[in-house]
DNA sequence: TGGCGCTGTTCCACTCAGTGAGACGAGGAC
DNA sequence: GTCCTCGTCTCACTGAGTGGAACAGCGCCA
């Protein structure tokens, strides 16, 4: 706190303004959102846009071209997903449902690879698109690994319900992550999204360090559990065994 | 340049110092790439890794997930991206070869898409990079309907040579897409890759504006250029209906 | 036509946030 | 031990950034 580095500050919150489906703002829309006075948005903005990080096209504002660029270029997705490709396709062709692949960030997974299965069946993510730990079977493999240290953080921004059927209770969540951390597996049967059943597994680079997590998910009509097991169990270890040593380092806990 | 916003040019000039091959820097690397006192580097880059837009391991820092996820909610790619999927998907199906899909920024195409055929033919571009406009059949294309003083400007920049074979005067260059305006195909032949030949062609969105440029690329034995024209042709009409009217917005040249 | 509500940009005096040379402490190498 | 090089911290200085207020440019309506 004692370090606050205003302009930086000011400069995220109109980043972070921009939410999925709005189709640009507008600086009025910006200040508000960003809660900082116009002028101050306004003289912002028109140094970011001369630096492309923001584009605007009359007096609407959107992300720019050089944020997809820098974002393409962080390691850690980068690396992960290049593995990760030619396991999703396997995984894809296996089950015949969408595969994902994500890693954790605090209380939520953030999603870096997604193979589409039938065309019919919603994801329930887009790229780069954040999903609740507790809620969803990729959540559930990666905590089931992480530090006891990280399932209390989890525990304490609380659990909160995205369908009837979420895992609400902390002690019901820890006694599941128990179950995981054995079958080397998690299951979500409509935990997230009504109608979706996924089943995901942990991935470990070489050294044993938990990166991410990898899986499918379909119309609960659709996918068999059972049999889905052994094939995301498989491509979490071929996963694993594509990643070069030290390739992709372990994340630090975030703060 | 009244409007200097130094802590913002300082804070670029970080971020522009990371490139694609390096697994993260150090703060003294980092400071000498960006030209900055190391003190100022290190005061910054805590405020980034703060924020997530960077990560530190120890003492080596790399692009932070929060620039892939804002990277994602960049509109134009992503719109642009979506309706483009199943199109490169069969463009893929019917030549066998890798299909891309880019978007110009001034002398350059910023590659969004790309659809890998078979493993074995090397991509020309990740996605996220950049290939100079005037040396690669999806820039020729892109840049055939762009506006006079665009070809002016790209021309001004210097046709620099990637291969032997690639156009470096600028007349033949204006020639070319002369031809590449008539027909609504541009080819490429060892003109950015030795061994690598690509066909690409415009999309333009309902209004007629153009947007990008979707197009093949494979070694110079395997991919047939006749064959291949009128599946990009077909490709690119067919992305151009996909897009709805208005929902990607035309670029503003980039100052 | 003139007034109104809404944009976004510019001005400018105030001041505090950011700067960076240099001091500092922590490792490694030998 | 000495000598590197690393990253962080300190602190006096100052000019860069701030934001309220004034301004200019719409589009709308009576």
């Amino acid at each position: 706190m004692s370090d606050s580095l205003g302009v930086l500050d000011r400069m995220t919150a109109i980043f972070e303004a921009f939410d999925e489906d709005d189709r640009g703002l507008r600086i009025s829309e910006l200040a508000e959102r960003a809660e900082l006075p116009k002028s101050t948005v306004s003289r912002l903005v028109s140094a970011l846009v001369r630096q492309h990080y923001l584009e605007r096209d009359g007096t609407v504002i959107r992300l720019g071209l050089r944020l997809f660029e820098l974002g393409q270029l962080a390691e850690e997705p980068r690396e992960l997903r290049a593995a990760a490709l030619p396991v999703l396709a396997d995984l894809r062709r296996a089950t015949g449902r969408s595969a994902y692949l994500a890693i954790r960030d605090a209380h939520e997974m953030v999603c870096i690879a997604i193979m589409r299965g039938d065309t019919t069946t919603p994801l329930i993510c887009r790229i780069g698109g954040r999903i609740p730990v507790h809620a969803t079977a990729l959540g559930k493999a990666a905590l089931a690994h992480a530090d006891p240290a990280a399932v209390d953080a989890v525990v304490a921004t609380g659990l909160a319900a995205s369908t009837p059927s979420t895992i609400t209770d902390p002690a019901r969540l820890r006694n599941q992550l128990v179950g995981v951390r054995r079958d080397g597996l998690a299951v979500d049967v409509e935990e997230f999204g009504i109608g979706v059943t996924s089943v995901a597994g942990p991935v470990f680079s070489p050294p044993g360090v938990l990166v991410g997590a990898i899986g499918v998910s379909g119309l609960s009509g659709d996918i068999d559990v059972e049999a889905s097991g052994p094939h995301v169990r498989g491509a979490a270890l071929a996963l694993g065994r594509r990643l070069a040593p030290g390739g992709v380092p372990p994340r630090r806990p975030s703060h």
